[in-house]
DNA sequence: TATGAATGAGGCTTCATTCAT
DNA sequence: TATGAATGAAGCCTCATTCAT
């Protein structure tokens, strides 16, 4: 199934592009992974660039289906913070490649994805607005105070990027699913009315 | 003067680096930048790998001294949080670059940094100390919850850099510092016992 | 055939180094004379430097096979020497670079070759080994002095080596063949008992 | 003095050029050696290919002056080549530079040279010339066997160079000194009547 | 679909040489 | 004479992309 295998290419790239940066990972080097010809991947995906925007698209929708189903879960915001933390830690365990490119891809390069209308803003929307849903959410329930969506989209998203920042240099001394109690606590507690 | 060159080499670099990545600015264009010749640059950095580790010491001590100088007010933390929030976004404002540059370049290319013995993270250290003191000294008081440096690092600074890569994205309405308020309050929330 | 191309690189490289020095022959001109691309040259050869290494061999191998055939057979040393001589010469008319690329590349870049355990001395250990066993075997046969090896293989190779380089340097009235009878006398009474 | 300070530069440049070939010593690095400006150079030699020239006039002058004031010695030819065996090596003892810089540089760089009249063989004429009258009157004297004059030159200066590269290489348990007694027996024998 | 040899533009870096001081 | 910053051409090598098979 081409789709499938579509796929395949899609994670390893996110893989290696995470690991190694945009730059450092070579299409030949991504074709040696799959076990595929380079000329090959060229049949799935019309240049390295549109690679990277699929693998920002693939790791946003990942992350935003994490939070759509917390979302419509009859918490309050309190625990769907706690739940959101825990769920990404998870993801940091399992597949920490899909976190860290957006620290290491989406973040650096930004011309990669400035054709796109706005910026490349738009790769990554899926999962901010379900950040905004959750955040409005709060703020209707009166659970969160009313302030700039981005001051909070910062505190939230930031806290847990400067997190997984640090877990990427090893810094560390534990793994960073046993610092969500103490993370969900200080993201409530800046948000909270 | 020859360090006054090589100071103004940096400064260019620094800001073609944060604006457009590492990879995308390419020797040949920061000589043109400076309007010298490409062979000139190499004499007075010896790589584009050190121009590059010499750009995040320059920016870390710049931020280092700035929050050196609130740390050494006699301030509550709060003001100081509240102080240096605002000089982050006043820097912002003025030299872009300088902050830039971690979100673009630093936390991205790991590889660049590596070959220093502490993992590259050592090139930052004088700005990290002085966070660290920042809200070592307000557990000290009382006034900041005890709990992991690193939690609270994130906190503080993942919130900032949240809010300067969605003001390189052009996306914010009105200039950071416009929300500086709002943000400080809400690190300080975040943080407070 | 792959294998195919990849010597036929090595015979063009062989010839360029020999003729205009390691440091004169540039891949482009490599590439402008197997009528191929620059890059394409890498598909082959991991580097300029690996090339040269292999030329090393592939001269060395050629020369130590010539020497081999003859010590195989059953003729005395000064037959030998006779034998060889003339195929040294036969070579130098049909394919000069393969003995002038010693003399102009593998004499006089040290540093290129150092890198091998042995200060590169291995790379021509073949062809080394085969004048071994003639001189020695001379030896047990009482056809010639016993001497320091070393000694006896600069009168032999050395003289060889003088006159190839006589010849490129264009001085000789005639082909170098045609003095090879006058040569192999001289080897012959410099070394016999 | 003017020409004493061209003329260290001299010595310097062929220790530099016979110890790393020709290519690999930069002016830069012939001006730190000196402990002079790179401009300075340039005052006293027109350009590193003419400095390449100068050295070897001089490397030759100083072969040549040693051959000749043997060859005006009233010796047997025997002698005579003992005597030179043994000065070549102690050079090469004092001076290896001297030696090395032929092999190093004028053997594999003959486009420097080229542009000479004939070919940069003017260049070594002097000592040449010697080698020259010293076999000429050895034939005179039926000392020596009447031969091809390159073939007695190729076996003369053949097999010292010869062992100058060995010893270059470090393949030799002792200095090279100790093995002239049989090195000019070599050559004598195979030379004489 | 799949292969991988081939292309060629472009990046980093070096260094002989010049020139203002 | 002496300095050394400045120039710019040129070399090695990489890699996204294409194309004949």
């Amino acid at each position: 199934m081409k789709e499938r295998k579509k796929e395949s290419i899609l994670m390893t790239s996110l893989r290696l592009f995470s690991k190694n940066g945009f730059h450092d990972t070579t299409i030949p080097l991504i074709a040696k992974e799959m076990r595929m010809s380079v000329g090959n991947i060229y049949n799935y995906f019309p240049s390295k660039n549109n690679l990277a925007k699929c693998a920002i698209k693939f790791a946003s929708s990942i992350l935003a289906s994490t939070l759509r189903k917390i979302n419509e879960k009859d918490l309050t915001t309190k625990e769907k913070i706690e739940h959101f933390v825990e769920s990404y830690y998870n993801i940091i365990e399992i597949s920490p490649e899909i976190i860290e490119y957006f620290l290491r891809v989406y973040l650096s390069n930004r011309s990669l994805f400035q054709s796109e209308s706005d910026g490349g803003f738009e790769l990554a929307k899926d999962f901010i607005g379900e950040v905004e849903r959750l955040i409005d959410n709060g703020v209707k329930k009166r659970e969160l105070r009313k302030q700039n969506f981005f001051v909070s989209f910062s505190v939230f998203i930031g806290t847990l990027g400067g997190m997984t920042f640090l877990n990427g240099e090893n810094v560390l001394e534990r793994k960073p699913i046993h610092y969500s109690k103490e993370i969900s606590e200080s993201i409530y507690n800046a948000l909270k009315v």
